[in-house]
DNA sequence: TCGACCAAAAGTGTATACACTTTTTGTTTT
DNA sequence: AAAACAAAAAGTGTATACACTTTTGGTCGA
């Protein structure tokens, strides 16, 4: 058997989380998720370890792991981290933008569309994230990309929670129109209109809800 | 005991990687470190875990732990990063500048100044990495100040590795010059000296040397 | 009835055991 | 003497054991 068996628990753990079929603050017994995963306890530790780098997880010393709560600030923080690279990221975009390039983005915005109209969450979270990821990807940059993946699926969790289908909308048509810009060569606007979307995210959060914890056997299954 | 005996060896080995002393490529087989620190492999294993995500170490299955080695091109990509996230933060520094915030930049500027001048290598490659860590604090965005600090580690060894005494000079000429655009509230010259100092930084690395593999136990000493 | 207390249960933290893989080293063969 | 092979050594990957800590649940006393 692999040694990848630790990534899987990892990949595992991770959607539930971003996905939301783990409620933040749910403990994360580790002896549970071994008989879950059919393995020991060593490799259910090594991956709540990693999830705890990617934040997604809080691990409080002789007391476990738990599923993060990302505070309003820290979430915040993290949109503006992303405004910062993502300005950045379209200005050299525009300036390295080909005909495949455009032509890639504009599939995968046709994607997110359909998951929006199925009203699929999960699926539409993942795809309006992935956007930015692909920008970074298309320009090569898979350090930039890598880090971008981080973050955004560090806030996902967030965006899932109070992110309303009416603003999922809006976030595809903003899309649409950042590829519009890009495929046009107009920086100034592109940047203008990446701004913008990224604050109408972040806008668009209502940090108010509170939501109860979960089943870990229920979710995983 | 606490828990952070397994912090204490990251912190350990990260030094002893960024600081040079384990060279790129060095084997780092766990039951010599588990020997080194008096600790079971477990908690050496969970150490590496972590510096594999923190790239400062490669691990290959079934072969083990080895000092990365990053590639010309990984450098670029992440300097790349760090030009983006910085000059905004650049011009978002500018906005919301005290003169509190200059005095501390000051004060690290100078110690970097003394560094320099003691021709202290790991001192000043470490206080020149965090004058950006420092800008990012003094900002209040801790989520931006942390991943600042990783990616100035992960590349802290190439800059270590081909910096000369004379960069190093130039670099901290070049703080000083930021801060007083700080001060002064310019941003439009802020953010192009910023610009300036990190193509400077990359543009001064040489990708051309290579270097023996080091001992664990001597490096760690 | 409510709170404090204590024992049992559950859970975490670290060490060790062991199977399997890679590397080394010494020997044989050409 | 060089290449090929084989046995031994070293090392990684996972499971398990066990000490210690936290949580739970119930009992006793006020």
């Amino acid at each position: 058997m692999e040694s990848s068996s630790t990534a899987h628990i990892v990949e595992s753990l991770t959607r539930a989380i971003v996905e939301h079929r783990l409620h933040p603050g749910t403990k994360l017994a580790e002896q549970k998720l071994a008989d879950h995963f059919g393995v020991s306890r060593t490799l259910v530790r090594q991956a709540l370890f990693q999830l705890s780098q990617h934040r997604l997880i809080k691990m409080e010393p002789s007391r476990g792991a738990f599923v993060a709560t990302p505070s309003v600030d820290e979430a915040k923080q993290v949109f503006e981290v992303r405004r910062m690279l993502e300005m950045e990221m379209t200005r050299q975009f525009v300036r390295q933008v080909t005909p495949a390039k455009i032509r890639a983005l504009r599939t995968h915005v046709a994607e997110e569309r359909r998951a929006v109209e199925n009203n699929d969450v999960p699926g539409r979270t993942e795809l309006l994230g992935d956007f930015h990821v692909r920008m970074a990807e298309l320009m090569g940059n898979q350090v930039l990309a890598d880090m971008l993946g981080d973050l955004i699926s560090r806030c996902a969790l967030i965006t899932l929670m109070y992110q309303s289908t009416h603003a999922a909308e809006h976030s595809n048509d903003e899309h649409v129109a950042i590829v519009h810009a890009l495929a046009a060569k107009d920086e100034t606007e592109a940047v203008r209109l990446m701004n913008e979307h990224l604050s109408n995210v972040m806008a668009n959060l209502t940090f108010d809800k509170k939501l109860p914890t979960s089943d870990i056997a229920m979710a995983l299954a």
